[in-house]
DNA sequence: TTTAAATTGTTATAATATAACACCATGTAA
DNA sequence: TTACATGGTGTTATATTATAACAATTTAAA
Protein backbone atom coordinates (compact mmCIF):
# COMPACT_ATOMS: atom_id res chain seq x y z
CA UNK A 1 0.00 0.00 0.00
CA UNK A 2 2.12 2.71 1.51
CA UNK A 3 5.71 2.94 2.99
CA UNK A 4 4.91 3.05 7.14
CA UNK A 5 6.84 5.94 8.52
CA UNK A 6 7.98 5.13 11.75
CA UNK A 7 8.27 8.92 13.57
CA UNK A 8 10.76 9.50 15.85
CA UNK A 9 10.31 10.78 19.10
CA UNK A 10 9.88 14.17 18.04
CA UNK A 11 7.76 13.71 15.41
CA UNK A 12 5.41 11.54 17.25
CA UNK A 13 5.17 13.83 19.97
CA UNK A 14 4.06 16.76 17.93
CA UNK A 15 1.58 14.75 15.55
CA UNK A 16 -0.09 13.33 18.87
CA UNK A 17 -0.60 16.53 19.87
CA UNK A 18 -1.90 17.87 16.80
CA UNK A 19 -3.88 14.37 16.61
CA UNK A 20 -5.73 15.21 19.35
CA UNK A 21 -6.33 18.72 19.12
CA UNK A 22 -9.99 19.68 18.15
CA UNK A 23 -8.74 22.40 16.22
CA UNK A 24 -6.05 22.86 13.94
CA UNK A 25 -2.94 23.86 15.52
CA UNK A 26 -0.01 26.77 15.24
CA UNK A 27 3.35 26.32 15.36
CA UNK A 28 4.03 28.27 18.50
CA UNK A 29 0.68 26.94 20.08
CA UNK A 30 2.41 23.72 19.43
CA UNK A 31 6.32 24.70 20.86
CA UNK A 32 4.59 26.06 24.12
CA UNK A 33 2.38 22.64 24.44
CA UNK A 34 5.35 20.47 24.19
CA UNK A 35 8.28 22.59 26.11
CA UNK A 36 7.63 20.09 29.23
CA UNK A 37 8.55 17.24 26.95
CA UNK A 38 11.86 18.92 25.99
CA UNK A 39 10.94 20.28 22.74
CA UNK A 40 12.55 23.82 23.58
CA UNK A 41 12.80 25.93 20.41
CA UNK A 42 11.00 26.75 17.30
CA UNK A 43 13.22 24.17 15.13
CA UNK A 44 12.56 21.26 16.58
CA UNK A 45 8.70 22.34 15.90
CA UNK A 46 9.05 23.01 12.62
CA UNK A 47 11.95 20.37 11.51
CA UNK A 48 9.12 18.07 12.85
CA UNK A 49 6.05 20.22 10.77
CA UNK A 50 8.09 20.00 7.62
CA UNK A 51 8.46 15.87 7.92
CA UNK A 52 4.79 15.61 8.84
CA UNK A 53 3.40 16.98 6.15
CA UNK A 54 5.64 15.55 3.53
CA UNK A 55 4.47 12.01 4.41
CA UNK A 56 0.84 13.06 4.64
CA UNK A 57 0.41 12.77 8.80
CA UNK A 58 -0.53 16.57 9.00
CA UNK A 59 -1.80 19.31 6.44
CA UNK A 60 -0.90 23.38 6.50
CA UNK A 61 -3.84 25.59 6.17
CA UNK A 62 -2.04 28.07 4.43
CA UNK A 63 -4.43 30.69 5.14
CA UNK A 64 -4.53 30.13 8.73
CA UNK A 65 -0.72 29.02 9.08
CA UNK A 66 -2.11 26.04 11.32
CA UNK A 67 -1.82 22.45 10.81
CA UNK A 68 -4.61 19.79 10.92
CA UNK A 69 -3.95 16.03 11.56
CA UNK A 70 -5.24 14.08 8.14
CA UNK A 71 -7.92 11.69 8.96
CA UNK A 72 -8.37 11.15 5.46
CA UNK A 73 -7.52 6.99 4.94
CA UNK A 74 -6.79 8.09 0.69
CA UNK A 75 -4.17 10.57 1.84
CA UNK A 76 -1.03 9.43 2.84
CA UNK A 77 0.54 12.20 0.84
CA UNK A 78 -0.09 16.20 0.87
CA UNK A 79 -0.73 16.34 -3.03
CA UNK A 80 -4.53 16.98 -2.63
CA UNK A 81 -6.26 18.43 -0.11
CA UNK A 82 -8.90 20.06 0.36
CA UNK A 83 -10.23 22.17 3.18
CA UNK A 84 -13.53 24.21 4.78
CA UNK A 85 -13.07 26.84 6.72
CA UNK A 86 -15.82 28.75 8.59
CA UNK A 87 -14.82 32.53 9.08
CA UNK A 88 -16.79 33.16 12.25
CA UNK A 89 -16.18 30.11 14.48
CA UNK A 90 -12.62 28.73 12.81
CA UNK A 91 -13.85 25.49 12.49
CA UNK A 92 -12.01 24.08 9.97
CA UNK A 93 -12.10 20.32 8.26
CA UNK A 94 -10.64 18.07 5.84
CA UNK A 95 -13.18 17.43 2.13
CA UNK A 96 -13.33 14.10 1.03
CA UNK A 97 -14.96 14.21 -2.07
CA UNK A 98 -14.37 11.40 -4.60
CA UNK A 99 -15.91 13.68 -7.10
CA UNK A 100 -14.17 16.66 -6.10
CA UNK A 101 -10.59 15.11 -6.13
CA UNK A 102 -11.21 13.73 -9.68
CA UNK A 103 -12.44 16.76 -11.18
CA UNK A 104 -9.52 18.22 -9.83
CA UNK A 105 -6.87 15.83 -10.60
CA UNK A 106 -7.81 15.91 -14.21
CA UNK A 107 -8.16 19.48 -14.71
CA UNK A 108 -5.56 20.92 -16.94
CA UNK A 109 -5.61 24.60 -17.80
CA UNK A 110 -4.71 26.38 -21.32
CA UNK A 111 -1.19 25.84 -21.30
CA UNK A 112 -1.44 22.64 -20.91
CA UNK A 113 0.26 22.38 -17.56
CA UNK A 114 0.26 19.21 -15.96
CA UNK A 115 -0.30 19.43 -11.89
CA UNK A 116 1.17 17.20 -9.35
CA UNK A 117 -0.50 19.07 -6.72
CA UNK A 118 -3.40 21.22 -5.36
CA UNK A 119 -4.51 22.88 -2.53
CA UNK A 120 -8.10 23.98 -1.93
CA UNK A 121 -9.63 25.95 0.42
CA UNK A 122 -13.18 26.89 1.08
CA UNK A 123 -14.76 29.77 2.93
CA UNK A 124 -17.93 30.36 4.26
CA UNK A 125 -20.22 29.85 7.61
CA UNK A 126 -20.94 26.22 9.31
CA UNK A 127 -24.09 25.13 10.27
CA UNK A 128 -23.88 26.34 13.87
CA UNK A 129 -22.74 30.04 12.62
CA UNK A 130 -25.68 30.39 10.15
CA UNK B 1 -21.84 46.29 -13.42
CA UNK B 2 -19.18 46.98 -10.61
CA UNK B 3 -18.47 50.05 -7.89
CA UNK B 4 -15.15 51.50 -9.33
CA UNK B 5 -13.08 52.43 -6.41
CA UNK B 6 -10.32 54.89 -6.99
CA UNK B 7 -7.44 54.27 -5.22
CA UNK B 8 -6.09 56.41 -2.33
CA UNK B 9 -2.51 57.86 -3.01
CA UNK B 10 -0.62 54.92 -1.39
CA UNK B 11 -3.08 52.03 -2.80
CA UNK B 12 -2.20 53.61 -6.10
CA UNK B 13 1.49 53.42 -5.70
CA UNK B 14 1.33 49.83 -4.26
CA UNK B 15 -0.93 48.66 -6.70
CA UNK B 16 0.67 49.90 -10.05
CA UNK B 17 4.45 48.69 -8.57
CA UNK B 18 2.20 44.82 -8.09
CA UNK B 19 0.81 45.51 -11.91
CA UNK B 20 3.98 46.05 -13.04
CA UNK B 21 5.66 43.41 -11.65
CA UNK B 22 6.42 40.31 -13.59
CA UNK B 23 6.27 38.05 -10.34
CA UNK B 24 4.18 38.42 -7.22
CA UNK B 25 5.82 40.13 -5.22
CA UNK B 26 6.20 40.08 -1.17
CA UNK B 27 5.16 42.60 1.24
CA UNK B 28 9.10 43.70 1.91
CA UNK B 29 10.03 44.05 -1.12
CA UNK B 30 7.10 46.23 -1.91
CA UNK B 31 7.63 48.42 0.67
CA UNK B 32 11.73 48.48 -0.06
CA UNK B 33 10.66 49.38 -3.40
CA UNK B 34 8.44 52.26 -2.18
CA UNK B 35 10.52 53.80 0.28
CA UNK B 36 11.36 56.47 -2.13
CA UNK B 37 8.29 57.58 -2.76
CA UNK B 38 7.69 58.33 1.13
CA UNK B 39 5.93 54.66 2.35
CA UNK B 40 8.37 54.16 4.79
CA UNK B 41 6.43 51.75 7.19
CA UNK B 42 5.28 48.33 6.96
CA UNK B 43 2.01 49.05 7.95
CA UNK B 44 1.05 51.36 5.14
CA UNK B 45 2.32 48.80 3.04
CA UNK B 46 0.23 45.93 4.52
CA UNK B 47 -2.88 48.52 5.07
CA UNK B 48 -2.78 49.49 1.50
CA UNK B 49 -2.33 45.24 0.51
CA UNK B 50 -5.77 44.47 2.36
CA UNK B 51 -7.64 46.93 0.79
CA UNK B 52 -6.68 45.86 -2.42
CA UNK B 53 -7.30 42.17 -1.61
CA UNK B 54 -10.44 42.85 -0.53
CA UNK B 55 -11.77 45.38 -3.64
CA UNK B 56 -10.51 42.47 -5.88
CA UNK B 57 -7.58 44.28 -7.77
CA UNK B 58 -5.04 42.24 -6.44
CA UNK B 59 -4.94 38.24 -4.83
CA UNK B 60 -2.83 37.12 -2.00
CA UNK B 61 -0.96 33.40 -3.14
CA UNK B 62 -1.42 31.93 0.31
CA UNK B 63 1.48 29.52 -0.15
CA UNK B 64 4.12 32.33 -0.92
CA UNK B 65 2.85 34.80 1.16
CA UNK B 66 3.33 36.87 -2.08
CA UNK B 67 0.68 39.53 -3.76
CA UNK B 68 -0.36 39.40 -7.67
CA UNK B 69 -2.66 41.31 -9.83
CA UNK B 70 -5.68 40.58 -11.24
CA UNK B 71 -5.93 39.87 -14.88
CA UNK B 72 -9.49 38.44 -14.62
CA UNK B 73 -11.74 41.17 -15.96
CA UNK B 74 -14.73 38.55 -14.26
CA UNK B 75 -12.87 38.91 -10.94
CA UNK B 76 -13.95 41.98 -9.07
CA UNK B 77 -13.72 40.48 -5.83
CA UNK B 78 -11.22 38.31 -4.62
CA UNK B 79 -13.88 35.29 -3.92
CA UNK B 80 -13.31 32.52 -6.65
CA UNK B 81 -9.46 32.48 -6.96
CA UNK B 82 -7.54 29.59 -8.53
CA UNK B 83 -3.64 29.79 -9.11
CA UNK B 84 -1.38 27.83 -11.15
CA UNK B 85 2.49 27.72 -9.28
CA UNK B 86 5.33 26.21 -10.91
CA UNK B 87 7.69 24.65 -8.40
CA UNK B 88 10.63 25.32 -9.90
CA UNK B 89 10.64 28.96 -11.21
CA UNK B 90 7.72 29.67 -9.20
CA UNK B 91 6.04 31.22 -12.04
CA UNK B 92 2.60 32.14 -10.98
CA UNK B 93 -0.66 32.45 -13.26
CA UNK B 94 -3.92 33.22 -12.17
CA UNK B 95 -6.70 30.89 -13.73
CA UNK B 96 -9.40 31.50 -15.82
CA UNK B 97 -11.44 28.79 -15.96
CA UNK B 98 -15.61 29.00 -16.72
CA UNK B 99 -15.88 25.27 -16.18
CA UNK B 100 -13.40 25.29 -13.27
CA UNK B 101 -14.95 28.52 -11.36
CA UNK B 102 -18.63 27.12 -12.23
CA UNK B 103 -17.62 23.48 -10.63
CA UNK B 104 -16.21 25.03 -7.54
CA UNK B 105 -19.17 27.30 -7.21
CA UNK B 106 -21.75 24.94 -6.98
CA UNK B 107 -19.74 22.65 -5.33
CA UNK B 108 -21.48 21.53 -1.58
CA UNK B 109 -19.70 19.38 0.80
CA UNK B 110 -21.44 16.58 2.68
CA UNK B 111 -22.64 18.90 5.68
CA UNK B 112 -24.34 21.33 4.09
CA UNK B 113 -22.06 23.92 4.25
CA UNK B 114 -22.26 26.49 1.67
CA UNK B 115 -19.45 28.70 0.57
CA UNK B 116 -19.15 31.92 0.16
CA UNK B 117 -15.04 31.83 -1.41
CA UNK B 118 -12.30 29.77 -2.18
CA UNK B 119 -8.58 29.68 -2.82
CA UNK B 120 -6.95 26.97 -5.18
CA UNK B 121 -3.73 26.73 -5.59
CA UNK B 122 -2.40 23.92 -8.22
CA UNK B 123 1.42 23.26 -7.99
CA UNK B 124 3.46 21.21 -10.95
CA UNK B 125 5.81 22.24 -13.47
CA UNK B 126 5.46 24.63 -16.20
CA UNK B 127 6.90 24.10 -19.87
CA UNK B 128 9.49 25.56 -19.80
CA UNK B 129 10.77 23.72 -16.22
CA UNK B 130 9.68 20.33 -17.69
C1' DT C 1 -21.47 72.45 7.89
C1' DT C 2 -21.17 68.80 10.86
C1' DT C 3 -20.30 64.36 11.49
C1' DA C 4 -18.84 59.68 10.54
C1' DA C 5 -15.80 56.78 8.14
C1' DA C 6 -11.61 55.89 6.08
C1' DT C 7 -6.86 56.75 5.51
C1' DT C 8 -2.44 58.18 7.04
C1' DG C 9 1.95 58.40 9.77
C1' DT C 10 4.53 56.62 13.45
C1' DT C 11 6.72 53.66 16.98
C1' DA C 12 6.83 49.49 18.90
C1' DT C 13 6.06 44.67 19.08
C1' DA C 14 4.05 40.11 17.94
C1' DA C 15 3.97 36.02 15.22
C1' DT C 16 5.93 33.02 11.83
C1' DA C 17 9.95 30.85 9.96
C1' DT C 18 14.90 29.84 8.65
C1' DA C 19 20.35 29.96 8.79
C1' DA C 20 24.31 27.98 10.55
C1' DC C 21 26.87 24.82 13.14
C1' DA C 22 28.13 20.98 16.12
C1' DC C 23 26.79 16.60 17.41
C1' DC C 24 24.52 11.96 17.40
C1' DA C 25 22.07 7.74 15.69
C1' DT C 26 21.41 4.41 12.23
C1' DG C 27 22.05 1.91 8.14
C1' DT C 28 25.03 0.25 4.54
C1' DA C 29 29.03 -0.73 1.79
C1' DA C 30 33.91 -1.61 1.48
C1' DT D 1 34.96 -3.79 11.48
C1' DT D 2 35.51 0.61 9.72
C1' DA D 3 34.19 4.30 7.00
C1' DC D 4 30.81 6.78 5.08
C1' DA D 5 26.25 8.70 4.05
C1' DT D 6 21.86 10.06 5.63
C1' DG D 7 18.78 11.97 8.58
C1' DG D 8 17.62 13.61 13.04
C1' DT D 9 18.77 16.55 17.16
C1' DG D 10 19.96 20.63 20.11
C1' DT D 11 21.24 25.27 20.20
C1' DT D 12 21.87 30.22 19.32
C1' DA D 13 20.92 33.73 16.52
C1' DT D 14 18.42 35.99 13.03
C1' DA D 15 15.20 36.73 9.15
C1' DT D 16 10.60 37.35 7.54
C1' DT D 17 5.79 38.32 7.91
C1' DA D 18 2.25 40.82 10.22
C1' DT D 19 -0.37 43.55 13.80
C1' DA D 20 -1.30 46.74 18.11
C1' DA D 21 -2.00 51.21 19.65
C1' DC D 22 -2.49 56.03 19.18
C1' DA D 23 -2.75 60.64 17.16
C1' DA D 24 -3.58 63.33 13.15
C1' DT D 25 -5.65 64.17 8.64
C1' DT D 26 -8.48 63.58 4.68
C1' DT D 27 -12.75 62.29 2.45
C1' DA D 28 -17.47 61.64 1.73
C1' DA D 29 -22.05 61.87 3.27
C1' DA D 30 -26.00 63.60 5.89
ZN1 LIG E 1 -5.53 14.44 4.29
ZN1 LIG F 1 -18.74 28.24 12.45
ZN1 LIG G 1 -8.48 37.66 -10.14
ZN1 LIG H 1 8.80 26.87 -14.28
Amino acid sequence: MHKEHTLTKNQQIIFDLIDKSPEPMKAYAILFSVQKKGIKAPLQVYRALDKLVEIGKIHKIESRNAFIACHNSSCQVSKATAFSICEICEKITEISSASLSKYLANFKDKDGMKYSKYNLEFFGLCKKCR
